[in-house]
DNA sequence: GAACTTCCGTT
DNA sequence: GACGTACGGAAGTTCA
């Protein structure tokens, strides 16, 4: 939540300034961080240094803004001191510690090219009073970051103060609305409250027992602290009494907490810029160092303080078709319509606002079947905007989901309804009722099914399945929506979406999810407003959520029609949607007995090698701790300055074990720890990995229910998590029995596994129209041998099983941007060797070379890639200056298309062999996706035809100049199906 | 306790 | 000076 975002939404503005109260932060630095454990070996503290730099690198990367002042209160007194001489008496007491941190504060933000101002005379308070006021003059959007609420009455609808809560992070913005909100007061009636109250952490007193809630009432009452002094006598009672007897004090206060704004500083606003080519890094460096502060808080303080180049987020990419006014409107919440509770009121409402299209009548389930795709594209969006909303709460993990209310809005109206409590028992008294009401649901559901916009159509359907509803395939669905506009952001929710798509933002108050309520850190007492959620009602949380993705809707779905990506959202997405709650709820059956067995076996071999390893080290560290290896290995044994290092220390990963043992040889203690180091890291691994199997079988059926994540990966592949049935080990024989654990279950008789062979290659043969690499795969051939005489220019026979995996890796690492040094690396040759296979191969296969180039030409003049299919994804990298970031982003840019394809390749196969199944009536069915292999648990005597359509669908899910090739397997476990 | 790091499993 | 994509997850360590 940016405060600046929030306000360019109105009016034009130059910039964002920020303004610091800077010890305000530093106190709050100090005092938060233990001295102890941020200080230099000789002794001096650092926590306030460090403090203040870290705070104010997560404001300015909060915040972004894009003018900075720090403010400093000086020495000696003010004129304050001398009207109330006990005057921040208080704070005058700082620790000697703290005190001597404040010039180093300095220093670092002199170095960060930043402007801090202090003035004899005159307190932070007054500098940063005269830097709001200015900022606001020149026209730009003001933030004050201060813990000192005497700023609160520069709040204005430019001027926003960041008060920090209970932890620093969670910077409350005051906006006047907020002032209001909290004290009942406009900001500039907020020093009258505070001259009432007092401030104890500024030792000023108040009038003794008023607090903000009578100051308040009296300043509403009155119109402000003069006219309650002239009316004192009128207010009755001990307060009345107190208030008389404190008048001079609460006048003196109100004097005092005046702020200065005209103080004359010197500067300009508009030169109040910082960091960037202002900081001096060298000075930085030596600073950091001799603080003894760490390369993260050096890298993370430079990132935050370098500012400036910050890539305008890839936002919708369809907004500038969409218009900008539309962006920014407010959320309308639908009206709640109460008498609509039963199916048949639903029914009649729902048609009431909705009625029936000519022409098309209720068969509009429109789905892939829709073959008017051209039309389609373009009239999406008008279809969403006529559609209704539906969003079912409850639970949708698979296996354990649960239904509890169902709402529906259309035409802005809502109507919502609890589901009562599935009794899973078996029969009870309401059931008649039930059933008719349930019957009156899925009628519903089945008739609009082809006009309702869901959000998470896959989750949606878990939660009604739990209420024995079916919720065939909707029109849209703006969770999919989003992922496939921007694929590299990732929603947790509704509100993410919607703020990252829509610049919408709920009351501050409002925090999606985390139920954290800050409390502030007022000295003096309870405030009313702590109980704000809870006042909330399921009811208007839910009209809220209905909006929310109504607006989604309406806006994505343009953006999907401008980028002609609707197709893949109806006939890909939404429908593999389907086959994959048909997937997670059906589940993988596994042999219990056969995990446990496994896992004491595992944790048996990973104690022994533990063993080991401790006689080997002499002393029982933990080998799971990168630490204690390295300190072990590299410091006690005194051994081999390993070469391999990343942010620091020494790698401990398998590799460069590998090569110590490979180095260590004569060492017979240093490489025998090793080698029981590297069977424990093994067996241990297994040994989880089976538990977490284990751990995830549901009870109830003995099944393990995985999620797969349909808008997690970038390039359109699916994952799969809690757990992940894609990493199941599969590279070694010890590893890969734990897939004999994975077996039909009661009424199948047998696991199916298919899967493509090279598809990614195939894909580059077809989109590169690369002849020879065509004809290669035509030739029906074994592709590598094939592939490996004309690289080497000998005849098949002749090639040797080295030139064979030379080329495989070669072809297969094309498709990743593979380094000639990384090739060598694998292979174990020499980068010479490596160099020359490559161009060996690119003069073999030409068009394969210009096309890998083309895709990242291509990406860079667009600034996306896209798949065979339409899906896009976006690569601000490749424009950075930065080396490392912009050869990510090539690789990137070279992978995605490529995986991208074979991911969409495969969700129409995923699509086409469920409704093969279906509609063949068959029982056997699909129950994992490892993305280029189906698992399909074949009921008994399905296999032969099961095999048969499967395969078919998988093999012509899309036609290319080169067939794809599929190879299947047949077993009594998950491993035996394996070919 | 959250957030980050390191390591490692898959394609 | 780094050097193959895309992920999920466990355990240890550090932060606040």
């Amino acid at each position: 939540m940016t405060g600046a975002a929030q306000q360019a939404a109105t009016t034009t503005t130059r910039g964002t300034l920020l303004v610091v109260d800077g010890h305000s932060l530093a106190f709050r630095a100090f005092f938060a961080l233990p001295a102890e454990n941020f200080s230099t070996k000789d002794g001096r503290a650092t926590n306030a240094v460090w403090g203040f730099a870290t705070m104010l690198s997560q404001v300015l990367d909060s915040e972004k803004p894009d003018h900075l002042a720090v403010a400093f209160d000086m020495k000696g007194g003010t004129f304050r001191n001398q009207m109330l001489p006990q005057y921040k008496g208080t704070r005058e007491a700082a620790p000697q510690e703290l005190l001597d941190q404040l010039p180093v504060i300095q220093k670092m933000l002199a170095d960060l090219g930043v402007t801090y101002i202090e003035k004899q005379g005159f307190e932070g308070d007054d500098i940063i009073a005269t830097l709001a006021t200015m900022g606001e003059q020149a026209g730009y959007d003001t933030l004050v970051l201060s813990g000192d609420r005497d700023a609160f009455q520069l709040i204005t609808d430019r001027v926003t103060v960041l008060y920090p809560g209970h932890h620093f992070k969670d910077l409350k913005h005051m906006t006047p609305q907020a002032v209001e909100e909290k004290y009942h007061v406009s900001p500039s009636q907020y020093p009258d409250l505070a001259a009432l109250r007092g401030e104890t952490a500024d030792n000023i007193p108040g009038v003794p027992g008023v607090g903000d809630g009578f100051a308040a009432k009296w300043i509403n009452q009155f119109g402000g602290l003069e006219s309650i002094i002239e009316h004192a006598d009128e207010i009755k009672g001990k307060k009345g009494e107190a208030l008389r007897e404190s008048i001079d004090q609460v006048r003196l206060n109100r004097k005092v907490n005046a702020l200065l704004r005209d103080v004359d500083l010197g500067v300009d606003v508009d030169d109040l810029t910082f960091g960037g080519a202002g900081i001096d890094v060298d000075a930085i460096d030596k600073l950091f160092t001799d603080l003894e502060f760490g390369v993260r808080t050096k890298s993370k303080v430079l990132k935050s303080f370098n500012g400036g180049a910050r890539p305008a987020a890839s936002r919708a990419a369809g907004a500038d078709a969409a218009g900008k006014e539309d962006d920014d409107r407010a959320l309308t919440l639908p009206a709640l319509a109460d008498d609509v509770h039963d199916a048949a009121r639903l029914a009649a409402w729902l048609d009431a606002l909705m009625p029936a299209r000519s022409g098309k009548p209720s068969a509009d389930t429109a789905t892939a079947s829709d073959t008017s795709a051209d039309a389609e594209d373009t009239v999406l969006a008008d279809r969403v905007r006529a559609a209704a909303v539906l969003d079912v709460t409850g639970c949708a993990k698979p296996g354990r989901a649960r239904c509890d209310s169902i709402a529906l809005s259309a035409e802005g109206h809502a109507a919502m309804f609890a589901v009562p409590t599935a009794d899973d028992g078996a029969e009870d008294s309401g059931v008649k009722d039930n059933d008719a009401a349930h019957h009156g649901l899925q009628t519903i559901l089945d008739r609009y099914a082809g006009r309702i916009i869901v959000h998470g159509y896959k989750e949606q359907l878990h939660m009604l399945a739990a209420a024995g509803l079916t919720l065939p395939e909707p029109l849209f669905d703006t969770k999919l929506a989003g992922y496939l506009i921007d694929p590299d952001f990732h929603a947790e929710s509704v509100e993410q979406a919607a703020e990252h798509f829509l610049d919408i933002r709920q009351d501050d108050d409002e925090e999606p999810s985390q139920g954290q309520l800050d409390f502030d850190v007022d000295d003096d007492g309870a405030d009313a407003a702590a109980s704000q959620d809870a006042g909330k009602t399921d009811e208007s949380r839910e009209l809220t959520q209905l909006a929310m993705i109504r607006a989604l809707a309406d806006h994505l779905a343009p953006a999907l029609d401008g980028n002609h990506q609707s197709k893949l959202l109806r006939s890909i997405e939404l429908p593999v949607s389907r086959v994959l709650g048909g997937m997670e709820r059906a589940g993988a059956s596994v042999d219990m007995m056969r995990l446990t067995a496994m896992r004491d076996q595992f944790a048996t071999d990973a104690r022994e090698a533990q063993e080991t390893a401790w006689r080997y080290a002499g002393s029982r560290i933990n080998l799971q701790s990168p630490k204690q290896l390295q300190k072990v290995l590299f410091e006690d044994m005194g051994l081999k300055p390993t070469k391999k290092t990343k942010s620091g220390s020494y790698t401990t990963n398998a590799s460069a074990l590998q090569d110590l043992a490979l180095r260590t040889v004569d060492d017979e203690r240093a490489n025998g720890f090793l080698t029981a180091l590297l069977r424990h890291r093994e067996t241990n691994k297994l040994k989880q990995i089976v538990q977490t199997l284990i751990d995830a079988v549901n009870p109830q059926d003995g099944r393990i229910h995985t999620t797969f994540e349909q808008t997690v990966a970038a390039t359109g592949r699916l994952s799969s998590v809690d757990p992940n049935l894609q990493n199941i080990p599969n590279r070694n024989a010890e590893g890969r029995e734990i897939r004999s654990a994975f077996v039909p279950g009661d009424g199948y008789e047998s696991l199916l596994s298919c899967d493509y062979s090279q598809v990614e290659l195939r894909i580059m043969a077809d989109l590169s129209g690369d002849e020879a690499l065509i004809e290669a795969f035509r030739s029906g051939a074994d592709f590598h041998k094939y592939v490996a005489s004309l690289v080497y220019g000998v005849p098949v026979e002749e090639i040797t099983p080295d030139q064979r995996t030379h080329v495989k890796a070669m072809s297969y690492g094309l498709a990743y941007g593979l380094s000639t040094y990384g090739l060598a690396q694998q292979l174990k040759i020499r980068p010479g060797e490596a160099e020359k296979l490559k161009s060996q191969y690119f003069a073999t296969f030409g068009k394969v070379h210009d096309y890998l180039e083309s895709l990242v030409a291509d990406a860079r003049r667009d600034g996306y890639t896209e798949t065979m299919f339409g899906r896009r994804r976006y690569f601000p990298g490749l424009k950075s200056t930065n080396r490392n970031i912009r050869d990510a982003a090539e690789r990137g840019a070279l992978n995605a298309p490529i995986q991208g394809s074979a991911a969409d390749i495969m969700k129409i196969a995923m699509v086409r062999a469920g409704d093969a199944l279906a509609k063949a009536g068959l029982a056997s069915r699909i129950i994992l996706q490892i993305h280029d292999e189906l698992v399909v648990e074949v009921a008994h005597g399905e296999a032969e035809q099961v095999t048969q359509l499967v395969r078919d669908a998988m093999e012509h899910a899309v036609d290319l100049a080169v067939p794809l090739d599929v190879s299947t397997g047949l077993g009594s476990d998950w491993q035996l199906a394996a070919h």
